[in-house]
DNA sequence: GCTTGCAATAGGTGTAAACATAATCCATGT
DNA sequence: ACATGGATTATGTTTACACCTATTGCAAGC
């Protein structure tokens, strides 16, 4: 049991012990051997040992706990990574054409959700964005967004008439905390209206709301197309 | 522009690098000072400036490149993780009582449209599973399963009847490979008369298939309550 | 039987040094 | 002017070693 790799570099290390996780024999529960012995066995040092079981752990399939060992994790991944790409970004990966519209912007007092969602002072001035993104010609997302005016005044010089919200966003603004939400809800007028969908159709939305130092910076919902799944592979 | 940590781990220096990025200094597109330059100014080793960019690069704020440098991203890249517990720690973790109810068992050959997903042989035989997951005695996750009997003949020996597939598969099976998917369905029979929706309200679905060695175990489809929405925060 | 606490252990982190590798820059030759 | 190739440089990786710290398990004491 001992297919010691030729090469030793973490990467090896880690295909390897990726392999006998998945496929060989460290069945889930199995306790790993120690670090030194692993080194031994891979003939390199406990440190690249380490940087392989590390980024294994990462991967979700191990626990390490000081003492106790590294063991292979019972449920093996309880964690998906889903990369969310700029919309422009998604949909010329698949090698559709990219087209941006802007439906509408408005600057009002933000209405009591709105305020309560984000903890805003009541009636604070916000920016309502409503715009399309298009893959080749056929509408792909409705984005209604909400910025607060007070935390980013700079809003009010953007007209996101050529370019969506999230291009100035992302490029101007830092940000420390975000929470996103992936729902279901039923198709609303405007969905119907720019998305193509029979009012109380099922919809896949995506909600994220940005906060910097406390302070709310911009709510989204991004409705999707019918049909549209968001999916990941590991 | 120097308020060095006192404390030297490669932790303290992430944050301090965090920190630059997103509130201070180090705007987007900003080059980092090369790693031998931030272990004079953090009094640390080149090692542990590594380390601390690594993990800085890793959570998606910044791109590292050989020979030119380290760059804070200009869009840091939008990558949620999503834990995704078993039903039954993400009831029991709310304080909920959770129950587990079998309502369905069957061997059956395989319908053509799950062979064709799973690039099963046509009529291979499967078993399906139909099951509820409940939170303080409401309904709050149908689970419906269908595990390959070829790939996992141990499945003819389990009944599924106290507890669900999935804490028998993950403890039993490795796997190789898995595709999950987010998206919303209209609500179908099984829903309304098991999860209380209407006919034909949003529903939030995870679906999930698994591999082995090319070859498919099992595939579930996980519908939730009405109102249900899977949040992250980072 | 139970708790308490010590010692052993395994992973966690840090250092200094060296070599590897990729990207850039610049000098050279045509 | 342009292509090319080598020198330079910043990050990538590995090593050997040391010390720290959480956890376990056992043993002593109640």
């Amino acid at each position: 049991m001992a297919p010691v790799a030729e090469t030793t570099s973490f990467r090896a290390v880690m295909d390897e012990i990726v392999r006998r996780i998945t496929t060989g024999p460290w069945g889930p529960g199995t306790l790993l051997p120690t670090e030194v012995e692993l080194a031994g066995e891979f003939g390199c040092s406990r440190t690249t040992i380490n940087r392989a079981l590390r980024e294994v752990s990462d991967l979700g399939l191990l626990d390490r706990r000081r003492k106790a060992g590294t063991r292979v994790r019972l449920a093996p991944i309880r964690q998906a990574r889903f990369a969310m790409p700029l919309v422009r970004a998604e949909i010329e990966r698949t090698g559709a054409a990219y087209r941006y519209a802007l439906l509408k912007r408005h600057r009002l007092p933000a209405p009591d959700w709105l305020a309560a969602r984000l903890d805003l002072a009541p009636a604070a001035p916000v920016v309502q964005v409503m715009c399309l993104h298009h893959a080749d010609g056929l509408a792909f997302q409705l984005e209604e967004r909400w910025i607060n005016v007070t935390a980013l005044p700079a809003v009010d010089g953007q007209s996101f008439a050529l370019s969506g919200p999230n291009d100035w966003l992302v490029a101007t603004v830092p940000f420390s905390q975000v929470e996103v939400s992936f729902l279901a809800t039923a198709a609303t007028g405007a969905m119907v209206t720019h998305l193509g969908h029979r009012l109380g159709d099922p919809v896949f939305v995506l909600e994220r709301a940005t906060w910097w130092q406390n302070a709310a910076l911009t709510l989204v919902t991004l409705s999707h197309r019918a049909g549209y799944r968001m999916t990941t592979r590991y």
